[in-house]
DNA sequence: TCAATAGTGTCTCTAAGACACTATGTA
DNA sequence: TACATAGTGTCTTAGAGACACTATTGA
């Protein structure tokens, strides 16, 4: 016997009673932070190119925050989930499919959209720089790669009564043949006896739609985090390369130099090494690598 | 000047103009999986008692799921974040203020509630044990903490064309004076050349509302791994403790017992000596021990 | 031949695992 | 006095940091 409800009804009779209450009730976008890593031309035909983190923009066409640059994304749809449209977006944006898709952090501030209630599900992208190539050309005129730079700015901690609030300011640069966006990005730790509270509050925008800033800073740290302690990485390069390749996207990612003994014994479980060897690269030739699917 | 659009309106005008599409939007609720850890009692005086790792439930009152158990939460409403929701409700169903608080994840799998289009936006709560027993009876009678037990029960690893699947389920019983639930929740890694997905389901599920038991795993499995590396497990114990005391809570957060040299020397930074003692025990006084609130 | 990169060896330092040992208040 | 817990010492193992060294190609 079913149980039934105050009013007697069953599970199916109340279902099919149900009237979708008129209360306000938010949209929800997804926002794309979309990762990739391209090596620049190089001229000394000895030198290896240096390898650049990118992110795909588009510049927005209409109100609000015309002619700036924004985060690839679009609303959520009756009947598909975030992830579903994170993974539609991604593919009509990029054209590619099947790639590292990673949910980060759900945005709400109240007035981020200045149109109406709109809340961003922001997720994660890495997709392999070799594909990008093709698809940046082709792609809208509006949309472009910006190079991504993300350093300490600067930072500070202080006692106050019962507890210490620790800021720190990251300052963001994207750079693209189109414009140069430049961004600060505060991040207050407020820590109590019995609580820690982190938020986030954009400084200054110079050319970044929304609160897209915010959630660009928020990938970028997500990323470093997983890099150090995940195979997050290879998810960004092609099926073959070479270790130094690898270190110079951890590198990249992480904006610091590693040392190459440690980097190599770090990442040799990550790997499965080839009978393959780079050729005509004007020094010694490297082994080339694959990603061995079986970690952990 | 102001940049134009292409029907020649500023910014301002344009947002004067605006009108609400009437497209469908979905309902975005907070719930809130609230962690505490209490103390089992002992009666033989000179042992310890038994920590015990404690969430808390609400047995609905109403359809869909009638009177089974579901985590507390309630919709986002408009001129709130998703955090203060979150805030507001962790201070109506228990009262505290000001405690730890993360967001874990949104979940927004089609059909997860059987009434309309609703997106849950999940929530870690930390709470101190001590405030939760006054708390527990004067709350509304249909509220109970039930103490949580999660494990490994099988695993498995299958080689595929092009990859590899991962699947491991876990399961998770929770027990109160109330009822016993009982959930096996399975976790997919899909690995291929180019990706990696994880996707969660709920195998079997005995008393436990929605996709409830889904974000509980969710949360024991975030909460695990910070407490591995951050400072997180100090927001559950009270001003004073000792490190046996904050070890147990650590065993029974990880599920496993942890050796006692190795342990001290892990949380030596964490945590500041004072110069206090237990007494009364039946055995050595411990020394107590206070937060040290400028970790990192 | 040599510039530039590929790749290895090894010393040090730190942290975790393992386990044995000493210390002490209260029934 | 002895039980149960408090707390320390130290050997081993694993991994990262640091840095020097050898190896190899192609213009």
């Amino acid at each position: 016997m079913e149980p039934l409800d105050r009013d007697g009804l069953t599970e199916r009779e109340f279902l099919e009673r149900y009237q979708v209450g008129d209360y306000e009730r938010p949209s929800v976008a997804v926002d794309m932070v979309i990762f990739a890593v391209t090596e620049s031309d190089e001229n000394n035909y000895r030198k290896l190119p240096e390898k650049e983190l990118r992110i795909l923009l588009i510049q927005r066409g209409g109100h609000p925050f015309l002619d700036q640059w924004a985060l690839p994304g679009g609303f959520v749809r009756p009947n598909e989930t975030t992830e579903q449209a994170a993974a539609r977006e991604l593919k009509e944006e990029t054209g590619v499919d099947n790639v590292y898709l990673e949910q980060l952090y759900t945005f709400s501030d109240i007035g981020r959209d200045p149109r109406t209630w709109v809340m961003s599900c922001s997720y994660l992208a890495l997709i392999i720089g070799d594909l990008l190539q093709v698809q940046a050309g082709d792609d809208a005129a509006n949309a472009a790669w910006f190079k991504v730079s993300y350093r300490l700015l600067k930072e500070y901690k202080e006692r106050m009564d019962g507890g210490y609030v620790h800021k720190s300011q990251q300052e963001l640069r994207l750079s693209s043949d189109h414009a140069e966006l430049k961004a600060i990005v505060e991040w207050t730790v407020t820590v109590t006896e019995t609580s820690t509270k982190t938020t986030y509050a954009i400084v200054s925008n110079e050319g970044l739609a929304f609160d897209h800033a915010k959630i660009i800073a928020f990938a970028i740290e997500r990323l470093r985090g997983k890099v150090n302690d995940t195979d997050i990485a290879l998810h960004l390069m092609p099926k073959l390369f070479t270790l130094t390749d690898l270190q110079q996207v951890y590198e990249v990612i992480l904006g610091k130099e590693l040392l190459k003994a440690a980097f190599r014994r770090k990442v040799a479980n990550l790997v499965i090494e080839t009978d393959h060897y780079t050729e005509n690269a004007g020094h010694r030739p490297s082994r080339l690598y694959r990603r061995n699917m079986e970690v952990l």
